[in-house]
DNA sequence: AGACGATGTTACTAGCGAGTATACGAGGAG
DNA sequence: CTCCTCGTATACTCGCTAGTAACATCGTCT
């Protein structure tokens, strides 16, 4: 009664999005992805049709965790700039628990059509979000000091930037990051001035 | 008189670093530097031992630049507080100046002696901003609200994030970037409060 | 003029990496 | 016990890419 599937589509993106997060894309063989399974790299295309479908559906889990963030109550009601600050706790804590997923999104430039599609739903993303911040400084909650597609762009650089160097199991909690993400942006750095 | 050298080590490795940056170092073949270079493979060997040392010269011109900001007087003297900022705004103008150069430098994975060492020496430069962003909180003029090292990761990622999208030649001049980044990062998104 | 060296070019080589053809082996149905 | 199916492994093919070898070109120095 051993499960006698121990491989199917899902598990094996799994593996390899975190070879594919690690050596990047290009740099990892399917070798390395099947070393990583345990299985043979033969054995991984009785699943796949290849390693750029693995990459697809890698990039569509992320897209999916984004699109859903926005779908979320909180990104929907209330003022513009509490929904801009929860959407950007809501993707850092994303970036933590979807790690590889999100990695290999960030990487990922438009070089066939399945990574042209990704990269055009990741822009819509940011462009939702940065309607959202011009709503907030129509609304004289969020400074006017930075042009709104800027300030997104700076906002995700930032939060992005958590698939660099963050490593789930340290003492840092995705709660507590995504925190101090929203610190740091909303309230900046200098002294507390309130 | 036309030049009879247009092709030195120096102008080779801008070709390549523009190539390395838009398709990723493992994704750009010799050939596309060759193409780029308007040159044949064969002729690129004549100049540089390897694809990799085109890689490591890029990768010591963005250090070389990155530790001469720190070098820099206005990142010695006065308070901490000032002089983190003032890091900022020279890394946010560096990014746009030398931009396939930190671009590459900010992507490089350490797999090799070359790019282990790069590594090594990006991670002393930002041990450097840390201490100072410490500094700074012990004065009482930088929040201490994130961890100093956290904070420096954040701050990078945020102005390195410069290389996923800015293109000289369009409106935004680098140093109104610098200028809007050093204001995001140290007054924050929030509505002006003082 | 003629030889040399620096710079390029047109072939190659060698090896790696994606993908495949085919054989193997274990469980279930008859 | 036999056949069928499913998953896997072994052993390939084939194209692409870093790097090389041998030949061509051209300015320069004598």
């Amino acid at each position: 009664m051993e499960v006698r599937k121990p491989y199917d589509i899902d598990s094996l993106t799994d593996v390899a999005l975190r070879v594919f997060a690690e050596r990047g894309y290009d740099g990892a063989t399917m070798d390395d992805v099947a070393r990583a399974a345990g299985i043979t790299k033969a054995g991984i295309y009785h699943h796949v049709t290849g390693k750029e479908a693995l990459l697809a559906r890698g990039l569509d889990r992320a897209l999916a965790a984004l699109q859903a963030i926005l779908a979320e109550p909180a990104a929907n009601r209330g003022r513009a700039a509490e929904r801009v600050r929860f959407i950007v706790r809501r993707v850092a804590e994303t970036a933590c628990s979807l790690l590889p997923e999100l990695t290999v999104l960030f990487r990922v430039k438009a070089t066939s059509p399945a990574t042209e599609s990704a990269v055009e739903r990741r822009r819509a993303f940011d462009r939702a979000v940065a309607r959202l911040i011009a709503e907030g400084q129509a609304d004289g909650e969020l400074s006017t000091a930075i042009e709104p597609g800027l300030a997104t762009r700076l906002i995700f650089g930032t939060s992005n930037s958590i698939v660099e160097w963050y490593r789930p199991g340290g003492a840092l909690k995705p709660a507590q990051l995504a925190a101090a993400i929203e610190a740091l942006l909303f309230e900046g750095l200098g002294p507390a001035k309130s």
